[in-house]
DNA sequence: TACTACGTTGTTAGCGCTAACATTGGGGTG
DNA sequence: CACCCCAATGTTAGCGCTAACAACGTAGTA
């Protein structure tokens, strides 16, 4: 830096007010200050940046479950929208979620001198932990909303599932089963949550309810299942990866999609579009997640307000061939 | 730091060498300044500290393709190398591949000070792109073996894609197609050697090539053409997705797989266990490939040693039930 | 006893930057 | 013409840490 002083024939706190942005600087100066930052290449030293601000223009990512498709889509949204914002992003990947990894992630991110945090942990119960910390810092949950002393962003996975639960009532559904995910998750939850709201608003008796574990092969297993003990006319699935087990299991069985029972997943990912028939679903716009996310923690650090901030990504129902009216017979 | 020192009696630069291991510490101090870090909960500066050492404990992964699955696993298994040896990870996420955005990129990567590099992008001709830049920061690139300006470190897929051929062969085919990945990905490129070599050292023709795009839809495209056009009892795709499009297309047209076609595919991603039959495949160990990566670049750090590393993590034939010999008629 | 050697601790300087204050000079006002 | 004001720039201090050196005391040696 004061070699860029010296080359712009000024001193090194101006070379820092242009740096800055600061209006009090001459179209002149401004002029010869960047020449010599271009012309020798200058870049700013952030370790003595931060040192001095208190900023490392850094936010912390703490995430589970990295390698399935929602969280690894966020994780892609969030380190774009931050980057966009001129922020870095650190991330920390838990294997297994309790609430002394959960702290040991966070003290490093304490150590690391991140500004804000965001966490994408989709297992109930880490709020709390998450609000026991209670680090000086502005943290932002995934799926964590109505909780005051946090923000949180989240999709309405709730609204989400009633979508699709409605749709299939309003093709004339009366007994409609639903293959949840694992329990002690959030997603598990309101999914489940949505499903039984729109059957009992519907007047309709709530049906079967299956757990799987996201995988295609429990999804396989439940329809299985219930083939084997249900009657129903249609199925709503946890996921996609669980809707494409249902779809191998009924094929396998002759049993025909839509025309026998309707489908419908949730996630939209990648392949199925290219499921035999193209499967009906709720698209979740993790792009906007991401976004969001980023909003709410750089308004706090700018604005110094903490917690209390929600807000909701509705997601949208994608109607394919995997969903009809139920048969006569 | 000053508490930390007053509190036990000592100078600042007790602490310090307590907290950097110094030997020449004396048993009492030790314990009197441990006794007042965990009693003031005291924690270090980062930015001070890499202000003074030029290290920031940082390193960066460039990576593209992030939702993908090879890509997230990677990235999983790098981050959890890269804390176990206690370093943080900041990561940035290419939208699309072009020098340009590679440059930009690797610069924030070098504004943010990191200790050095991982690149996670699979696109072939980067790697001139990467050494072009000539950043004095040491840089290990998945994916690159020969390159002697760079480390590299990779998973042979052509001996994985060669084993699964080879393998088809010992079974008896003589006739064995492939469906690639897009081009302009190095691994589409190994993935076809393999088969190529395998083809030929077995003295056999080389059997049809289709081009896909790593997608199921693109296999069952692939698998709709083959049934059309082509003569082979064996197909090895270059991922397990469209192996799942392939088994779809077979599977929709009565072709009986393993009894009538073989198929292979490549990758063992979590749902290939649960295909019907359940997928033979290649595995790929990413936990290796993560951890080997971050190891060499620790000793690149350490060492002050640059480039010409190369690790190959070879993968491993997962027999399931897609394969079988060809039929006699 | 006097000297050296070494293990232990303290002191000083400076990493590269920004905040706060000091200084300069040109234009408007009475 | 003297005054003040403010925009533009320079100067100084210090963020929290580590490296380098200085100082101290104790034990071993002659």
């Amino acid at each position: 830096m004061e070699d860029v002083a010296k080359l712009a024939g000024v001193s090194h706190q101006t070379v820092s007010r242009v740096l800055n942005g600061n209006p009090n600087v001459s179209a002149r100066t401004l002029e010869k200050v960047q020449g010599a930052i271009v012309e020798l290449g200058y870049r700013r030293n952030t370790a003595a940046r931060s040192l001095v601000t208190r900023r490392s223009n850094t936010i912390g990512v703490l995430a589970s479950e990295m390698s399935q498709y929602g969280p690894s889509n966020t994780l892609l949204a969030l380190q774009q929208a931050a980057r966009e914002a001129g922020y870095f992003v650190s991330i920390a990947g838990l294997d297994d979620v309790t609430p002394e990894t959960i702290e040991e992630a966070m003290l490093r991110f304490m150590d690391q001198g991140v500004d804000g945090i965001i966490v994408q942990v989709p297992h109930s119960g880490i709020f709390e932990t998450l609000v026991s910390l209670n680090l000086g810092l502005p943290v932002v949950a995934i799926g964590a909303t109505g909780e005051n002393r946090l923000s949180g962003v989240a999709i309405d996975q709730t609204a989400g599932a009633r979508q699709a639960v409605e749709y299939l009532i309003s093709l004339g559904h009366q007994h409609i089963g639903h293959v949840a995910g694992p329990a002690g998750w959030v997603d598990t939850q309101a999914r489940i949550e949505g499903w039984r709201t729109a059957l009992a608003q519907a007047g309709l008796p709530e049906g079967p309810l299956f757990e799987g574990d996201w995988s295609a092969g429990s999804g396989f297993r439940a329809g299985q299942e219930i083939m084997r003990d249900a009657h129903v006319s249609a199925i709503f699935a946890g996921n996609d990866q669980m809707a494409l087990g249902l779809l191998r299991a009924f094929g396998e069985a002759g049993i025909n999609v839509p025309g026998d029972v309707s489908v419908v997943g949730f996630d939209d990912w990648l392949e199925s579009e290219f499921f035999l028939p193209p499967l009906t679903t709720v698209r979740q716009n993790f792009q906007e997640l991401g976004q969001r996310c980023v909003h709410i923690l750089l308004a706090e650090l700018d604005g110094g307000a903490r917690g209390g901030a929600d807000v909701e990504v509705v997601p949208e129902l994608v109607v394919r061939g995997t969903t009809a009216s139920p048969s006569l017979n």
